[in-house]
DNA sequence: TTGAAAGCGTTACCAA
DNA sequence: TTGGTAACGCTTTCAA
């Protein structure tokens, strides 16, 4: 009685046994005409697809997927081990986001989006074995590197936004972080810049790679090897922003700031500012990902481009060609420096 | 001999009756074991969950669906009906979906993103009979108000994140686009702007509502009325950008611009400097939703506040409310004026 | 060309 | 407290 106040049930979808009943017709040729089988006469199946309209038929997925053993789903799953405030925040990452439902809707599957918080042991096998889905993206490394390693080893439909490191089994997709980051280092130094500090947190691999492409820049600039410093900041704006303020108190003396990603660059341009410091004047900056965020900022950011487009693409293709079985290598695409204001004239 | 070289299999993954063999016992008894049941032996729980452990079991979540008749999973539609490029590109809808991964994911749920592009008819009824997920939520009405208020009135657990219009019976949450519009327009007349041109695209509710406010606030004026103009302007960058460039192509004087999005008004400060027109010095300019980029964006943009973060969560608990089948009424929040630079002195 | 029946991996009811 | 069994709604093999 209580009950029946709380709890209201829905009203009870059409089964395909109903459509059968009313078509006069049993379940299995229901189906078959459904499917388009070419088994079912032509105007039987023309009467049951008439059936099924008017009743407003939709089959069933959780039955369908039971029987087929598949669920045309894509799992994308997004590790946050490394933030400190856990909501997904960058909008990199939420671009791509974007980019990737496009591919994966046009393929005729769905996208069942994961956020993995901490404590993030056991996670990827348990995302596996729910079998909710029947390939997984993950986007970004985060501090999970050994885990997707572990599980390539028995799963094949994996592939990973992220940096491509040595020794690594699993499918990753991304940029040439190495190159872009040298890249955009090598601009700084070509500008006169001499005293430049890394900022972001080397333990997340893609950062890493970028650091490396800083040190590179740095070690053979034109002029003598320039001395290399790191600031570790977490990915959030609020974070960076604190990271920036507390090494300007610091009173250590720099030119420019290398941002691992435009999220940490814009937020450190908004301390430098802050602290009443002038960008590009005072301190070049530059960022990692072209986000749009890049190009409307003051002043506009000079930063490295990701085609997320292409990269989404490719991420979802190299998954379907894994789901049918065939062997996919993970792919590394070119970054393409973009020059703006931020790191001066 | 072809297929087994192009197809090849996943290693099978236990399943229950496995576990129930290797521990001795029967399924059922495992099951229970499993869901944490009273009714089995505290050591015999103990030894079935080690067994599980042991060889990484996880419940085979398209059985338990289908047995249970849920899935334990949220549908999150977004209609793209009305946009002219078929991609998801709006950063303030972008911004609201991570906020709902956070809210749904917290509730023990998966999230399961749906873009929906046109041909648009039937998406609903598909969507609700498939039983992909127990409860679906549509970000934005698009052209869709229609096919929300049929679906609406046998299918409950449906919350849509948009303007909440007169006669309406499907659940809404949003925020007060009328109050808001007309505030930020009663904004720009104390500023001593007098021909402001509303820029959107009004077939869409949202936008609808807030020419609304705009219209009210030119009524209202204080010193007498003011003449309303609306330019159409579709809601990606491109075609918000050539809708300004077009209207600025047509001499017809103004000195101000509302955006219907945030996105809408960055691009038009972008096609008016292109014009040689300074902001907000020649012209002002206001949007609204207070995406990120606002705050970071030259001038800096006066803009009318969303609370996503309120916004989404609101809309998981009336959908939660609903599944529970409780009733669930509609939710208008404030919107709040954030004043910038673009709105001049 | 159609019908009957088995089976996908769970959970829940009924017996023991 | 445990075991057996039916059922969730569909697809597919085998018979007719």
């Amino acid at each position: 009685m209580l009950l029946a106040m709380t709890k209201r049930r829905r009203p009870t979808a059409a089964k395909m046994s109903d459509i059968a009943n009313a078509a006069g017709v049993h379940v299995s040729t229901v189906s078959r005409a459904l499917a388009g089988s070419s088994l079912v006469a032509e105007d039987l199946r023309e009467r049951i697809l008439k059936v099924a309209h008017e009743r407003n038929y939709v089959v069933n997925s959780m039955a369908r997927n039971l029987r087929l053993q598949r669920t045309q789903t894509i799992s994308v799953a997004i590790p946050l081990g490394h933030e400190a405030v856990q909501t997904l925040t960058d909008p990199f990452f939420v671009e791509l986001l974007a980019f990737l439902a496009d591919e994966i809707t046009q393929r005729g599957h769905s996208m069942l989006l994961k956020k993995v918080l901490p404590p993030m042991s056991g996670w990827l096998d348990r995302l596996i074995g729910a079998r909710q889905a029947d390939g997984i993206i993950v986007v970004g490394q985060s501090t999970e590197h050994e885990a997707l390693e572990a599980a390539a080893a028995t799963f094949k439909p994996l592939v990973v936004w992220g940096g491509h490191l040595k020794q690594q089994s699993y499918c990753t997709v991304g940029t040439d972080n190495v190159a872009g980051a040298r890249a955009v280092v090598e601009h700084l130094i070509k500008r006169g810049r001499r005293r430049i500090v890394f900022l972001g947190d080397p333990s997340i691999p893609e950062i890493r790679l970028r650091q490396l492409g800083y040190r590179e820049a740095l070690k053979h600039a034109p002029r003598g090897p320039l001395p290399p410093r790191t600031v570790p900041a977490r990915l959030t704006m609020e974070a960076a922003y604190e990271a920036m303020r507390a090494f300007i108190d610091s009173k250590i003396e720099f030119d420019a700031i290398v941002g691992a990603t435009d999220v940490i660059a814009v937020s450190a341009i908004r301390a430098l500012r802050a602290a009443g410091l002038e960008v590009p004047k005072d301190i070049a900056v530059v960022g990692y990902d072209d986000i749009s965020l890049a190009a409307h900022c003051s002043p506009t950011l000079t930063t490295v481009r990701q085609d997320l487009a292409r990269g989404s693409k490719m991420m979802v293709e190299l998954l379907f060609r894994r789901l049918e079985g065939m062997d996919a290598p993970s792919a590394t695409m070119p970054a393409e420096v973009i020059v703006r204001e931020s790191s001066g004239p």
